[in-house]
DNA sequence: CGCGGTTTTGAGAATCCTCAAAACCAGTGG
DNA sequence: CCACTGGTTTTGAGGATTCTCAAAACCGCG
């Protein structure tokens, strides 16, 4: 189950499938040589692999070339909260790395590649290059940012608005990432990471898809729900578009 | 209400009634006149005013010195949630200054005291003191991970086990930069407040609190909540103490 | 004394939950 | 090729939690 493997280098920082996206920002020669360096491999795992575990300690840092994750905690009685997901650009294991041990577990929701950064190299990156070192501040801010907005959602939203606020909004970041392009909107959850992360239960996560799909804003299949109508799903939800200028990433 | 006023320097960094509380990390002399000249001033802010307002783009960067706050979000129809509070030491306004825009507001729940920075300076800090950039980056990962136990509170515990927990956690925090200091353990907040936070109504937070009371795990009192048996309230909450290394602060 | 903000209580209703079971579906091994 | 299995989705039904509405009580303050 657990199946994650060092592989060799596939993606050398200069040839980074994301670099060039338009979300994010560009970065210098120096910049990329530097990361070039800091980047220890390539790191893949299975879809239901755990990338990495609530209350251990991990020396690496990762950001997601491939595939979609999600971010949790349990409680003792097996409750889950999933309280974000995490797409390619996204760097994983920041809290651990400053904070000792991890608070939160990552399992991946598909076939997933990282790169793997050495955690005890991070503080070399802000002495090397203070703006990369503001980026990683500013990565965190970001998460603080989407946290809030999750937090929103769970404690003042309805069912319905909830699920509609969502979907929306994964939909909009995985769309940024080129997840989707031109391909159906297609995200690879089930219902019950859809309720855990909505602070629902999964019969009641069940019954709100339904009045979804029901109006063809969605519809799911093989394991996963594809967006058919992002326009009102955003209606429903109170969507209000915040631009961002280009984000870092290393 | 909006009682803000820029005042003369009462406290030089070197005469930080918080640098020496054990919870933080100590700061080498350098890095002491570092933030020292970072600093521009001190601003105070009466009891209800607004420190940061969400949409607005606000030069400035604070710590708290005294007093308490909350942070949070509204929607369009004026349901609101809190995401968070803050105390001393804690850093307010980190997201706007790097993502441009405040996506929250920060309110005082009590007269309070901030050091002000400029948010144009923030890069100069991660260039003169690369550690100090990582210590930012701390603060910003400690917020997510505040966020993260908030989230999966409002998603999956019971409205007792939620009540129970915010108030261990605030008392906690609090007891650790000295709000307490030995006085009765009392936090400056209504309980539309718990509500906000809490993700539940007023009239059943109010239910919520009465059966705490009634078993004399806390009693309220001029307009505030005093924690009289904190160690059944964190009983109660299934509350698990995480210790970290001294935390940073600037 | 009156006022605004806050806390408290009651009552009925809506949302959301749990329990239970069936339907569906992809993969596995016989 | 089929039966079986485990995971996921779907539906029904009754019940608990939490909500809204409404009003009263309380309390510091001008």
């Amino acid at each position: 189950m657990d199946t994650k493997s060092r592989s060799a280098r596939v993606y050398p920082c200069q040839k980074c499938p994301l670099k060039d996206r338009k979300v994010f920002r560009d970065l210098t020669g120096d910049e990329l040589n530097f990361i070039s360096r800091f980047k220890k491999g390539e790191l893949s795992v299975d879809k239901g692999g755990t990338v990495l575990a609530e209350g251990t300690r991990n020396p690496h840092l990762y950001t997601i070339l491939k595939g979609w994750a999600f971010r949790y905690k349990l409680l003792t009685d097996g409750r889950r909260q999933i309280v974000n997901f995490a797409m390619p650009g996204d760097l994983v294991g920041l809290q651990g790395t400053l904070m000792g041990d991890m608070q939160h577990s990552v399992e991946a929701l598909s076939p997933m590649l990282l790169c793997v950064f050495e955690r005890e190299e991070l503080l070399r990156l802000y002495e090397a290059h203070p703006a990369l070192g503001y980026d990683v501040t500013w990565i965190a801010a970001r998460e603080e940012s989407i946290l809030d907005e999750n937090l929103l959602s769970v404690g003042r939203r309805s069912a319905l608005e909830r699920l509609a606020y969502l979907l929306s909004f994964i939909a909009e970041r995985a769309r940024d990432v080129g997840l989707f392009n031109g391909r159906p909107m297609e995200i690879p959850i089930t219902q019950q990471h859809l309720a855990d992360t909505l602070g629902l239960s999964l019969v009641h996560t069940n019954k709100t898809v339904r009045k979804l799909a029901q109006g063809k804003l969605l519809r799911w299949r093989d394991g996963g729900c594809e967006i058919l109508d992002l326009e009102r799903l955003e209606d429903l939800a109170g969507w209000s578009p915040v631009e961002f200028p280009p984000r870092p990433f290393i």
